[in-house]
DNA sequence: ATGAATATTT
């Protein structure tokens, strides 16, 4: 017989008996001597489910073992009591035991549609496809909920990404001799499930055109695929049907519930929230939903002010899931007083706070920058899971600790817990921040040794040996030898690991394998590549990516036309950056700061201010950058007191943080017209907050074009002061410039070596230019070029003409007495 | 007596 050869978890009441005889001699009468007064079948079966409805599921157990012989409807009754009071592996268990204490007992239809539900509950695929068999064998004619629980059973157990191999799923559900809405919703959820969004709607208009009337269920089950698809219209179509089907559609909490989150997954809050509000009898889940859309869409006042309602509300709608979003909004908001507020919140409203909750706690008071707090409270938990160790780490890093990160990470492992990916990801983030190529390959040797994989890992393990160097970044990049295996992150991160490394011809080198594998370059890509294409000098390549970018619909993204204004404005081409930003169709505030950057570049400071002020009307919020953006336009156009103006007002409108950038700012806007004094007492006026290295150096930039010498020799002290051990290179040669231009040569030359001492030496500065697709480069004296001979040749003779027509180059700052013919 | 469904931290 089929059944003793498929292998079935044992006995339920007696877990450690394992032959047959005990478990039959448990089914038996406790107590033979007492005779029981004998009940009929119906009588018991009641008395069974009412124990199991009651939450009472071990009282049921003791009568049933008082059963002689228990009938097939017995049996059923009481795996389905176990299954409602969440007990699916007893259920099972008793399962078991019917198939051998009683093996003359029939199977029917339910006893298969409860167990199959077991498995599913259970993720038990093996017992799953054994009931399968079971009933192929065994059933004649399996009732249509039966199929449709085999359907469900096989939905949740096989894993998602497993369909390719022949869909199981699928193949069932085109087996089943009849199918109603139960079924279709079953195989809507598991297409979305699979991710497989189009298929699974397809299949809901399949379901309407065969006349089967969506239930409540149907739409829930295909609203994730729309909200997957980011198909807003049909969406709201979609909805408009919901809405015509009737009254107790709409008011459905979990049609309510799912309705409010394609919408917010979607970005259109105000549609959510007006389902949201429509509904008058929200449950606790509703208030999540909507508290959650607003916190998973970076909207944290939003968040904040409906999770302040849902403590105000008459009814107790609050739980741990309004506190978890509540918590993830003060992160993003980032204020101190509001976190510990929310914090003392927690405490006071829950008896035991849930691990998950304290994760949550130590992600926020990292945020918020206190890291201390953060670690108190990681230190202080008496019970921590693997998300905890990971939020700590991570934070570590966010925090710039790397170090402490790693340690941290030696002794989550000491304590036996697993590394993830998330850890993997942080410790990897830790490897490039520290430039550190060993922490870099140990973590690889861990991923190999443990074969970990996740998405979007070798863009990390690129990036990671990018930033510490880049040996290795190639390794990996081509041991992924066929192009399917390098999915656009990993091309794309080799890319942005050479241009951010300045290694731009190694950039397009890539950039060309990439196109010659016929692979089209996405927004990522265009956004990676664009920055580099100015400081080659060659606007021709700019602008033919440009042009890529319209025809494949990218200069939409908002990424693309930054980096694209970015572009022509380093190019030189500041009407070209107009044109590209007239037409970028949703700008952000990057957008908008790239242009106002873009005119102070140019010198066009009123333009700026006119763009900065345009701005505020469109109702876009600047940022601290947009501000050094502005005060640094204000600063290179001399429009000192426009700029002080909007200093205050980004002081006191817009409540930021102020940054060394800002105070930079103001103090170079004063001294590059001269007011020297104004600026230094500026910069002393900041106190402690003004110790800061750029801030000095931006003086001493003024002192020198302003010949205060008095002045800059006591921002050079305080430069001095300040240095310890910071790498000023930049500083230093200004210093000497302004010795050397004070004709005092001595110090000058003391300061140099000085730096030559300090081995300090400025970065080569270097150019190159592109000829048929190969960059060549010079650098200073360079000899390397193969071309080498014919270059200098060329340089003499232009040099000489040059001379020829009146030339007189300007020698006066740089750092060596010179003849003038250098 | 049996089947399908919503919110969650790194």
């Amino acid at each position: 017989m089929a059944s003793t050869s498929i292998p079935l978890p044992l006995s339920p009441s007696s877990p450690a008996s394992q032959t047959p005889t005990t478990a039959t001699a448990t089914a038996q009468p406790l107590s033979p001597t007492i005779s029981l007064p004998k009940l009929k079948t119906p009588t018991i079966r009641s008395r069974l489910s009412k124990l199991c409805q009651d939450g009472q599921p071990h009282l049921a157990r003791q009568l049933f073992d008082t059963l002689p012989r228990p009938t097939t409807v017995l049996w059923n009754t009481i795996i389905i009591g176990f299954i409602c009071n969440n007990l699916p592996e007893e259920a099972l268990l008793f399962y078991a035991q019917m198939k051998k204490s009683a093996p003359n007992t029939k199977c029917d239809s339910y006893t298969y549609s409860s167990t199959l539900k077991a498995c599913a509950d259970t993720r038990n695929i093996r017992v799953g496809r054994a009931l399968h068999c079971h009933v192929l064998r065994c059933l004649s004619n399996p009732s249509r909920i039966l199929y449709n629980s085999l359907l469900n059973m096989y939905s949740t157990c096989l894993p998602g990404a497993d369909y390719s191999s022949g869909d199981l799923v699928r193949k069932v559900f085109d087996t089943m001799p009849k199918r109603n809405v139960v079924a279709w919703n079953t195989l809507v959820s598991w297409y979305v499930k699979t991710e497989r969004y189009e298929e699974a709607i397809l299949q809901f208009v399949r379901m309407m055109k065969m006349r089967i009337r969506p239930s409540a269920v149907s739409f829930v089950n295909v609203f994730p695929a729309l909200s997957g698809m980011r198909d807003y219209k049909n969406a709201n179509a979609l909805y408009g049907l919901l809405v015509r089907m009737g009254a107790e559609y709409v008011s459905d909490l979990f049609v309510v519930s799912s309705g409010i989150f394609m919408f917010s997954e979607l970005g259109c809050l105000d549609f959510a929230r007006k389902i949201f509000d429509l509904c008058s009898e929200k449950n606790t889940e509703i208030w999540n939903t909507m508290v959650g859309g607003y916190a998973q869409n970076n909207l944290p006042i939003e968040a904040i002010d409906l999770f302040l309602q849902a403590t105000q509300s008459e009814e107790a709608v609050l739980d741990e899931v309004t506190l978890l979003s509540a918590l993830t909004a003060v992160s993003q908001l980032q204020r101190l007083e509001l976190a510990q507020q929310l914090h003392a919140y927690v405490i006071k409203h829950l008896r035991v706070i849930p691990i998950f909750i304290q994760n949550a706690i130590i992600a926020m008071y990292s945020r918020c920058g206190s890291i201390d707090k953060s670690f108190q409270i990681f230190h202080e938990m008496p019970e921590r899971d693997v998300v905890s160790w990971n939020t700590m780490v991570s934070a570590l890093v966010h925090n710039g600790l790397d170090d402490e990160a790693l340690m941290l990470v030696r002794e989550m492992q000491k304590q036996r817990f697993e590394i993830d990916s998330v850890t993997v990801t942080a410790l990897l983030s830790a490897a490039s921040n520290l430039r550190d190529p060993n922490i870099g390959k140990q973590t690889y040797a861990y991923l190999i040794r443990h074969r970990i994989e996740f998405e979007g890992m070798d863009s990390y393990l690129i990036d990671m040996y990018a930033k510490s160097g880049l040996v290795g970044a190639l390794q990996i990049f081509s041991e992924k030898s066929s192009a399917q295996d390098r999915d656009m992150a990993t091309w794309n991160s080799m890319i942005a690991g050479y241009t951010q490394n300045g290694m731009i011809e190694e950039a397009f080198v890539v950039f060309r394998l990439m196109l010659e594998q016929k692979l089209l370059p996405n927004s990522v890509t265009l956004a990676s590549i664009l920055p580099v294409c100015s400081p080659m000098g060659n606007i021709d390549l700019g602008k033919q990516l440009h042009g890529f970018s319209v025809r494949n619909m990218l200069d939409e993204n908002v990424f693309v036309g930054t980096a694209l204004i970015d572009m022509y404005s380093k190019s030189g081409a500041i009407a070209y950056a107009e044109n590209v930003f007239r037409e970028t169709g949703l700008k952000n505030s990057v957008t908008y700061t790239t242009m106002i950057l873009a005119y102070g570049q140019h010198g066009m400071g009123e333009r700026a201010l006119s763009l900065f002020h345009s701005m505020q009307d469109s109702g876009i919020k600047p940022d601290a950058i947009t501000f050094v953006a502005v005060l640094s336009a204000c600063s290179y156009a001399g429009l000192v007191d426009e700029g002080l103006q909007i200093f205050e007002l980004m002081k006191k409108e817009y409540n930021i943080r102020l940054a060394t950038a800002h105070y930079c700012c103001v103090a170079d806007m004063l001294g590059r017209v001269g007011r020297v004094v104004e600026a230094y007492e500026f910069v002393k006026g900041l106190g402690e907050e003004g110790n800061v290295l750029e801030i000095w150096g931006s003086l001493l930039g003024a002192c020198r074009i302003h010949e205060q010498f008095e002045l800059g020799k006591a921002v050079a002290e305080k430069l001095l002061e300040l240095e310890k051990g910071n790498d000023v290179t930049g500083y230093h040669v200004l210093l000497s410039n302004m010795y050397a231009e004070e004709g005092e040569w001595e110090n000058a030359s003391k300061l140099r070596k000085q730096m030559r001492e300090k081995g300090l030496k400025k970065e080569t500065g270097y150019s190159w230019i592109e000829i048929s697709g190969r960059i060549n480069r010079f650098v200073s004296r360079d000899q390397k070029h193969h071309q080498c001979d014919d270059v200098y040749n060329m340089l003499g003779q232009l040099a000489m003409e040059m001379k020829a027509a009146g030339y007189r180059p300007f020698v006066s700052s740089s750092l060596h007495k010179v003849a003038d013919s250098d």
